[in-house]
DNA sequence: TCGGGAATAT
DNA sequence: GATATTCCCG
């Protein structure tokens, strides 16, 4: 509806008839008035608020009368004209809003929720909140964890042993699954409150897969974490891993799945490392002796940091940047490449980006992105 | 029962 | 093609 404005500008028609072109279009939309009846709404008060502008008057406007099928959901205190903008950016952002996954139901949610945060580099937030989990006392995810209980306790048997001081209950819940799933797009706080949403397992009942897990950079991080605990990918095994996570909802298959996607991440790399052409691999393998923690991270990891260096840290770097920062400029194809990966797995790269901080001395990182952007390695995947 | 790996689905 | 789920085997 905006365009109103705009042809008006554009043409520079003058008020009058303006005012008669626009009380044109409501004709034509009255007969549409059921099916738009916004439309209509919108129009009649771009009318009156060209009426009111011609005239000068600060006449209140008075929309009930305006249109006989609109039910008036918008506030009539505002101009019709400003309104025209804040409309349309409602309905465009909810698009672009969330960065995968196809959970409709709690994309909305999520939607009215984050509102705010949208604007600037949800991304960014996102990292953020995900850091915050991984303060000492995380309430907020403690809760939401504790209240729903997983079906996978039942099936390990021994449920969360040492890592788990509170007891499950019943039934994966939409909480649980919120916090691990949500994430995927800084949902959590948000969905905790989530309605009714039916959990995965439920789904089953349809007989079909279950609804995949979305490894929020959260989620990815629990479990990289959980890993570190566990002396690494290979030395850990997924119900240990999913016991040190601590999630509720979190499946042993789903860990292992991960795991093994994590294994195959962190592995792939390898050949290309002795390739010499790569001189980004070999480095910085054993690098990472020396850990630079971030300070959320220190807090826990600090103690297995080094333990993890050789087996997790090391792969990592062959995607990552780490081994890269010596050789700045290094080779264009290597660069290419690895860009391509980075991007592709950008969703590990990104939660790793603190792990790389981590263990990886400074010189890997300055921490910042953009070192990351600069070409080579710093593509890599976070593994 | 569990873990690893491959096949399969999304 | 990447990622998650499911199946199979030891």
């Amino acid at each position: 509806m905006y365009f109103f404005t705009e042809k008006m500008q554009r043409s520079k028609m003058g008020f009058p008839d303006y005012i008669q072109a626009l009380e044109e279009e409501r004709r034509k939309i009255q007969v549409f008035c059921k099916e738009l009846p916004l439309s209509l709404e919108l129009v009649a008060q771009a009318i009156e608020a060209c009426k009111q502008q011609l005239s000068g008057t600060t006449t209140e406007y008075n929309l009930n009368g305006q249109s006989e099928c609109s039910e008036r959901t918008t506030s009539s205190e505002v101009p019709v004209l400003e309104e025209f903008i804040p409309i349309k950016k409602r309905a465009s952002s909810s698009s672009p809003c969330c960065d995968e996954d196809d959970e409709d139901d709690e994309h909305h949610l999520q939607r009215v929720s984050n509102e705010n945060n949208k604007n600037s580099d949800k991304r960014k937030s996102d990292w953020l909140r995900s850091v915050q989990l991984w303060n000492p006392d995380p309430p907020a995810e403690e809760d939401v964890t504790r209240k729903v209980s997983g079906m996978e306790l039942k099936r390990s048997g021994s449920g969360g042993g040492a890592f788990q001081p509170f007891h499950k209950e019943e039934r994966p819940a939409k909480a649980t699954e919120s916090l691990s799933k949500a994430p995927c797009s800084t949902r959590v706080a948000a969905t905790s409150s989530s309605a009714g949403e039916v959990t995965p397992e439920k789904n089953l009942n349809d007989g079909q897969r279950k609804q995949r897990r979305c490894w929020s950079q959260d989620l990815h991080k629990r479990f990289l974490h959980a890993l570190q605990q566990l002396g690494g990918a290979d030395s850990a095994t997924p119900k240990q891993i999913r016991e040190q996570m601590n999630v509720d909802g979190l499946t042993n298959d789903e860990v292992k799945s991960h795991l093994q996607k994590y294994r195959l991440h962190t592995r792939r790399p390898s050949p290309l490392v002795h390739n010499s052409s790569n001189p980004q691999a070999a480095p910085f393998v054993l690098v990472g002796n020396i850990f630079v923690q971030s300070p959320e991270y220190a807090a826990v990891t600090t103690s297995t940091a080094s333990r993890e260096v050789s087996t997790v840290a090391a792969p990592a770097g062959i995607y990552a940047p780490v081994a890269t920062h010596p050789t700045p400029v290094s080779q264009p194809s290597a660069d290419s490449t690895k860009r391509s990966q980075f991007k592709k797995l950008k969703h590990f790269e990104h939660s790793n980006s603190d792990e790389r901080a981590h263990h990886s001395e400074g010189a890997l990182h300055s921490n910042s992105p953009t070192s990351s952007s600069s070409t080579h390695t710093s593509t890599s995947p976070g593994y």
